[in-house]
DNA sequence: AAATATAATTAACACTGTTAATATATGCAA
DNA sequence: TTGCATATATTAACAGTGTTAATTATATTT
């Protein structure tokens, strides 16, 4: 990589760094091209050199988040062995990764903030984020149900988006508690 | 109710008919106070004489969208005792339903296109859809499983959201008959 | 130092939701 | 029917959005 391509980088991780931040801090709701390039300290127009559009800036966003999420969920810690009860605690801290940032899983999994060539991208890196997580526990549960694996996996990651939608979009359950509960019963159940 | 509320009921569903076609036809992107207004043969600020803003119209076509889903999938032929096959069958519907009409899934799902204090009364009005079309699914695996209803419920929706989440917003899977597939199999699980 | 190439900026366009001021239509009393 | 008051609808305007073109500033090379 030479230092044209070096510098390039380092302008576009500027923007990329700026969003991310808003998101997290005042909410999707405050992003904008102008927010952006103010917090990033260049004009709004310099973000369309070094990307074709917002939605392919909030991509890069998404990239780094599910990166984020996989750390954060991984370094909380869970019983050893694979297991109901690690299964459970794996959940709640993926979920508590979104609830701590709505804005983030508004980005992800709502927002219709992202071209439609990323899809397939974006969908790969979720499964890798949720099989990376999840895998041993996925695998037990196939055995022990005698159940394609695929179906174990996509019935968990539905669950999840499913409870976080109604939860942090609609507030439903009220409680941060209540949601917890029916959460953990949710997993015990599957 | 007198005259004035009858022609005032009558002008806020011009409105309220013409934003529900347009998020049918040409998606929640065509959606916009000028947009409705021309439909309905108003000015655009003549919303603001009916509705308060935006999102209070949109609850409206919530509403009515509910009650249109739950007749779509009640008049679907389906079992007539609660079984596997009568949970997969109404499942199906509903699932056709909002992927006839990908915008009526955003609107009510996953954009935020709705004021907060309208939120506890749209859960209310999706609870009471799925408990109106699957009740006695529900009734008949929480004996079966000895699980609490609310549970099976919730598990449910969310699982039905999880999926429609992905396969409308991020086109995967990207085959109909797969989504279908992968449907049947984890309402099955369940 | 001058000429060229690169990067960043401002101005502008076509949108958006929403409000205030203005115009039009309606109902009613004289 | 005319004049007035009220209710309703419209246009103008504001502050915001994403995006592009034209322009200015900066850096690089000759």
């Amino acid at each position: 990589m030479n230092n044209k391509d070096i510098q390039e980088n380092r302008v576009r991780s500027f923007f990329i760094e700026s969003t991310k931040s808003t998101i997290k801090g005042e909410g999707i709701k405050a992003v904008s091209a102008r927010n952006i390039a103010k917090d990033a300290g260049y004009s709004y127009a310099t973000i369309y050199n070094y990307f074709t559009d917002l939605k392919e800036l909030f991509t890069f966003c998404i990239a780094d988040f599910i990166v984020e999420c996989r750390d954060f969920v991984n370094n909380a810690k869970h019983p050893d062995k694979a297991s109901k009860e690690s299964f459970i605690s794996k959940s709640k801290a993926l979920c508590n990764y979104f609830i701590q940032y709505p804005g983030i899983f508004e980005l992800i999994f709502t927002e219709q903030m992202v071209e439609v060539r990323y899809n397939e991208k974006i969908s790969a890196d979720i499964d890798l984020l949720y099989n990376s997580i999840f895998g041993d526990e996925y695998k037990r549960l196939s055995k022990k149900r005698d159940v394609d694996i695929s179906i174990i996996s996509e019935l968990h990651r539905s669950v999840i988006t499913g409870l976080l939608s109604k939860y942090l979009l609609r507030r439903t359950p009220s409680d941060y508690r209540e949601f917890m509960l029916i959460l953990e019963q949710c997993i015990k159940y599957i």
